[in-house]
DNA sequence: TGACGTCAAGATCCG
DNA sequence: CGGATCTTGACGTCA
């Protein structure tokens, strides 16, 4: 079974976000506060993702605000411990592989001894997370070796030094990743290989750093795969794709499917976990994962989708619309690719001030009975003031988002319209 | 010293 | 007053 899993948030998922606060107000009241919303909050991107089979899910490390210092000695797993075991259950009895990512300022190779005491600190607060919820060691830290100090191998070999510091329920979750800028994937395999950790691929850091063009994606993959021990689960791998408007190494707005389906092919494998990196998170993960199932999705799940973006696409492109509305006359017929196909289709088409009215309307109809005259007012002068090309169709679709948070349409806010590709797809 | 990346909090401005 | 928009914070490395 191959697991297609997003990071850390989810949109158009209502309360699904995670709440954080300044240091200098970061009261134990306050950190305990935010904690038990933020639990809540992981709660509704679990069911999300159970919802949408999506069995592949990386927690966001801001979940414990400052949990590696000033949360660390807050009692946390204590106070939550039934929303907690909640949780857990869910992603146990779900199947669910969650992971968790320190980020680029967790550097377990410093040079400098202070930053690795805290890099420590911050490994054992991720791995508590995971042991709160009553995880298996299946569900890892993904980390990068560190920095280079001008020096590789002397700072591979630090590298190894401070692994051995740390304590064993952290190591047993503790995986390596091949980065952008300093380890290539063969740095990476060479090390961890000394201490038995497993490694992840991480396929645009590999095109972008790479560590030796004539070795295929397909072939460092299975190099990885001999570094994963029966009690670290399948083999995961972390798959991006390039942002052709920004630098090189930056993630795509969404994942386009013909190149994903391509590499999946390439790498003949089906037993492999592959977490997406990409800006529109759950979206791609969704759209990935009903394309790869064996099985013909539930046509419900796709159903489903289409509604989430229907209004994208009529902002779009009517033709496109048009398309798929024909498409799921024929329920036999109708293939997921070929949704996906006219979606990402509409997508890349830039927005007319035509169809993006039109598409405001169509939103605008879930208020109009129930909007005051002010709210009707408002609407009908932001909309004007876009046609006449003297305010942006951003305020527009903000009010219209404001006005569905205040009349809970949860179609609306769970649907993409508000949340994605504000400057594109490409 | 600023760029890098990422998100939301906080601050400020505006009608 | 509420809402929209701008700036800051939190992290460590490296040019």
């Amino acid at each position: 079974m191959m697991r297609t899993g997003y990071a850390c948030l989810a949109v158009g998922v209502p309360g699904s976000e995670m709440k954080s606060c300044l240091q200098k107000n970061a009261s134990e009241t306050r950190l305990l506060e935010l904690i038990g919303n933020n639990l809540d909050a992981l709660e509704k991107i679990i069911l999300y993702n159970i919802h949408n089979h999506i069995l592949l899910f990386r927690i966001s490390s801001d979940l414990i605000p400052f949990g590696s210092s000033l949360s660390y000695t807050l009692p946390w797993p204590e106070v939550y411990m039934e929303k907690l075991s909640r949780i857990g259950q869910l992603i146990r009895s779900s199947g669910m592989r969650v992971s968790m990512h320190p980020g680029q300022y967790t550097v377990l190779n410093s040079l400098s001894d202070p930053v690795v005491e805290r890099a420590i600190l911050d490994l054992k607060y991720h791995a508590k997370v995971l042991d709160s919820l009553g995880l298996g060691p299946e569900h890892k830290l993904i980390l990068h070796l560190g920095g280079a100090y001008g020096n590789k191998p002397a700072a591979r070999k630090r590298f190894l030094i401070n692994y051995a510091r740390l304590d064993s329920f952290v190591q047993r979750r503790l995986v390596l990743e091949n980065d952008d800028k300093i380890f290539h994937i063969r740095d990476v395999l060479e090390t961890a290989s000394q201490a038995s950790i497993p490694v992840v691929f991480d396929n645009l850091h590999n095109f972008v750093n790479p560590a030796d063009k004539d070795v295929t994606e397909s072939e460092w993959i299975s190099l990885c795969s001999q570094t994963w021990k029966p009690e670290d689960g399948p083999q995961k791998i972390h798959y991006a794709q390039q942002n052709p408007l920004r630098k090189s190494g930056s993630h795509s707005e969404t994942i386009l499917i013909d190149p994903f389906l391509e590499f999946c092919n390439q790498i003949r494998r089906s037993d492999l976990d592959i977490m997406l990196e990409v800006k529109d998170k759950n979206v791609s993960a969704i759209k990935c994962s009903i394309c790869l199932s064996p099985s013909r999705p539930e046509i419900h799940l796709l159903e489903e989708e289409w509604a989430r973006y229907k209004y994208n696409i009529l902002e779009h492109s009517s033709s496109e619309y048009l398309s798929i509305r024909q498409l799921f006359r024929n329920k036999d017929t109708c293939t997921s690719l070929d949704m996906y196909h006219f979606v990402e289709a509409a997508l890349q088409k830039p927005v007319s001030t035509g169809s993006a009215v039109n598409a405001a309307e169509h939103v605008w109809g879930y208020f109009k009975n129930k909007a005051s005259e002010a709210e009707k007012r408002r609407f009908q002068k932001l909309l004007q003031n876009y046609q006449l090309g003297s305010s942006p169709l951003e305020s527009v679709k903000t009010n219209l988002s404001r006005l569905a948070l205040k009349y809970q349409e949860d179609y609306l806010l769970c649907g993409y319209y508000f949340h994605l590709y504000k400057g594109g797809i490409l």
